[in-house]
DNA sequence: ATATTTCGTCCATATAGTGAGACTATAAGC
DNA sequence: GCTTATAGTCTCACTATATGGACGAAATAT
């Protein structure tokens, strides 16, 4: 239930992953030695031995030329073991097909991947017009949908100003500016769940929410509709839905992991 | 150039790493405490102790209903941030461009992922008939194109007859039997590089090679241009040419990741 | 259901990791 | 090119962590 419980007798364990998850926050870019120190409050030396052995093992590396690290061969490696996210799907599906069953309509399962949302599974709803908005495996722009709003509600404020500064073409040719942005964020912040409409399939109309399924994933789950279906009031319905199943997944994920 | 040089100092760090990639490799099926204990030789409560830390931390989750391990949302993050496979292609970039630019064909670079080959790049040559066999990001099953061919040919031969029974129906609809598959993988490991011909796109063919780039990822460099391009002494001539910025590349992996 | 294997947990003790600081080598800034 | 700021290396007293055996609790197998 605590952040800070570590399991005891495994300082080094424990330090080592910090290192390993800080570093893949900061791939694109690379990570410096002293902002490592700077984040984990390690001694130099410290984080300096660990990392030396993050590089042996290879799921680190340094840039060739300049002192930046960045994750490596065997850190690709774990994603491509995991990259249709099936152990995801596999927990969110019940909550999913609670939400298509009691509404007729298309739930979609969403992870943020840097400044863009991944499509990771879509559970069809029993109403015959389907709103297939994105596919699996179909990466849309943070923004640019309701989940995609739900997701940047979840950030600090001037991580939304760097990735519209970051996509600010993408962003003009959407027609959202960082003030609009920052509106439906806050729209999203203060009810808990995202609306959105015509933002890129004409016609449709979707309701999202978004919530943090571990140290650094943030995940989305949203329901698109074609317009006719979301009223008003039926948005509202749509996102008290989504609220409740997202409390219950918020717990799961945070609970569990382990223990019988 | 020795495997078990390990960096003073950090033995759980390594430890933890170690368990952290078998966990990965196993992350299908999941594995067991017992398994984990018996390919590292850890002591029983060691091995248990990382990996309730590596649980803790969010790389590793227990299969909610058996005592089985395999990859959690931390593991997932990182594939996410390596996703694009960015930093290989950078690596791998100069040797393609060698390649293309000395032939004239197109060359891909491809991984390992599961029982697929996955192309992460694709650097064209300036002949005018281009032979786009496959597309950045696509996947197709190991065995039915010349890279596909040399990765298996690294493979010990249980795992190839295991890769093969999976994919039953796949290998069907190809026409390859099992023992097609051994003799070409046979041919691969003999010559060092692999020829393979309208395996899926119509008069083209391709040759390609393949290396361990690190611990647990198996990397390929490839050709392909239309038939008449192919003959066999040219096919000869190309194999060549791949074995021989293999080695460099391997080099520079099994070297590198460090130290200045 | 019962037997048997494996898992998860707990210790006292031997061992391996830690951190401070001094120093050199290497980048970045000017 | 020179200067300043990091990165990388070393050592050693101190201490947190690993070990392995034992036991109850689960999970499989029979």
């Amino acid at each position: 239930m605590s952040k800070d419980t570590e399991v005891s007798g495994a300082q080094s364990a424990h330090r080592t992953l910090e290192l390993l998850r800080l570093i893949g926050t900061h791939h694109s870019e690379g990570i410096r030695l002293a902002q490592l120190v700077e984040f984990t409050h390690l001694p130099r030396s410290t984080a300096h031995r660990l990392v030396a052995c993050l590089i042996q093992e290879g799921f680190v590396e340094r840039d060739p030329n300049r002192p930046r690290y960045r994750l490596g061969a065997e850190a690709f490696q774990l994603g491509m073991a995991t990259a249709d996210g099936a152990f995801l799907v596999e927990r969110c599906r019940p909550a999913m097909q609670r939400l298509a069953r009691a509404t007729g309509d298309t739930v979609f399962l969403i992870v943020r991947s840097g400044d863009y949302a991944l499509c990771l599974h879509r559970e069809e709803g029993s109403f015959p017009i389907k709103a297939f908005v994105v596919d699996t495996g179909m990466r849309r722009l943070l923004g640019l949908s309701a989940v995609g709003i739900a997701i940047m509600a979840t950030l600090p404020a001037r991580e939304i100003d760097a990735i519209h500064a970051r996509n600010a073409i993408a962003y003009r040719d959407s027609r959202l500016t960082l003030g609009t942005l920052r509106d439906i964020v806050k729209f999203t912040q203060v009810h808990g769940y995202s609306e959105s409409t015509d933002s890129r399939t004409r016609e449709t109309s979707g309701v999202g929410c978004a919530f943090a399924a571990s140290a650094s994933m943030l995940l989305g789950i949203s329901f698109a509709a074609v317009n006719s279906r979301m009223t008003t009031e039926r948005k509202r319905e749509l996102g008290r839905l989504l609220l409740n199943e997202k409390s219950l997944l918020e717990a799961e994920f945070t609970g569990a992991g382990g223990r019988p």
